[in-house]
DNA sequence: AAATATCTACGATAGTTTTCGTAAATGCAA
DNA sequence: TTGCATTTACGAAAACTATCGTAGATATTT
């Protein structure tokens, strides 16, 4: 489906339209104003490729044009962690598992649940 | 301390010299021929310029130069994470492990290296 | 209705990354 | 030694990314 690789930027703003559904563009820079320094008509034209690319969808029926994303965070968390697992950690997925838990302070309730994962997992 | 990121095309580059060690520009390439098709040059230029950012050490005292990573697998991957799990996870590190392991076919050895890895970080 | 604000569209620019062509140097082989 | 193959160095084009300015359209306010 979806080969298309979001780039850094696209991938704020997915960030933003993940966590909030449909947005306009205001509501998406407002939001990434918060930790970004960049123009509404950056937010806006960065928006527009995006629509371009297929990886929003919008609603132009009204002036103020609504957005939504056109995949889904697992979907984009999915191919990017392949690729990821891929280039980084020569395809093993426990390799990366173990590093991600070495160096971030896990809970022991994440871990517990991470364990149970394991177990019917292994069924 | 590398604050360096590798970029997409570096990171293949830093793939093949952390598997083989010390490498030619032809090591290199022909490895990277593999997969991808992009001209001798292209790769010699890269790693000129990865020389350049401290990427790579190298050794001119042969015509033929030889190269070696300047950051270890480990300390790149380390950097990486934390940056992916910030952008693609929302910086939950059990997330992504838990992704890591539903999409990948891990084998129940793999399954098992984890737990017990989780059992001596628990106490 | 006129002024003001907000929004989209579009083009241009700057920065970065990737790619390659060409030339010069170096080693090898006939 | 002369010619061929391989390598490095360098510059520049091509592709991609991020940024912004400006203009025109649409709504809102007074």
């Amino acid at each position: 489906m979806s080969d298309i690789k979001p780039t850094e930027s696209e991938l704020e703003i997915l960030q933003v339209m993940w966590a909030k559904g449909e947005c306009t563009v205001r509501d998406v820079h407002d939001e990434l104003s918060k930790s970004k320094d960049a123009g509404y008509t950056t937010t806006l034209k960065l928006m527009q490729i995006m629509h371009e690319k297929g990886l929003v969808s919008r609603d132009t029926s009204s002036k103020t044009h609504l957005y939504k994303p056109a995949i889904s965070r697992e979907e984009a968390q999915k191919t990017a962690l392949d690729k990821f697992i891929a280039t980084m950690f020569k395809g093993s997925a426990s390799d990366l598992v173990m590093q991600a838990l070495g160096q971030h302070k896990t809970s022991k309730e994440e871990i517990d649940a991470i364990k149970k994962y394991l177990d019917q997992f292994e069924k």
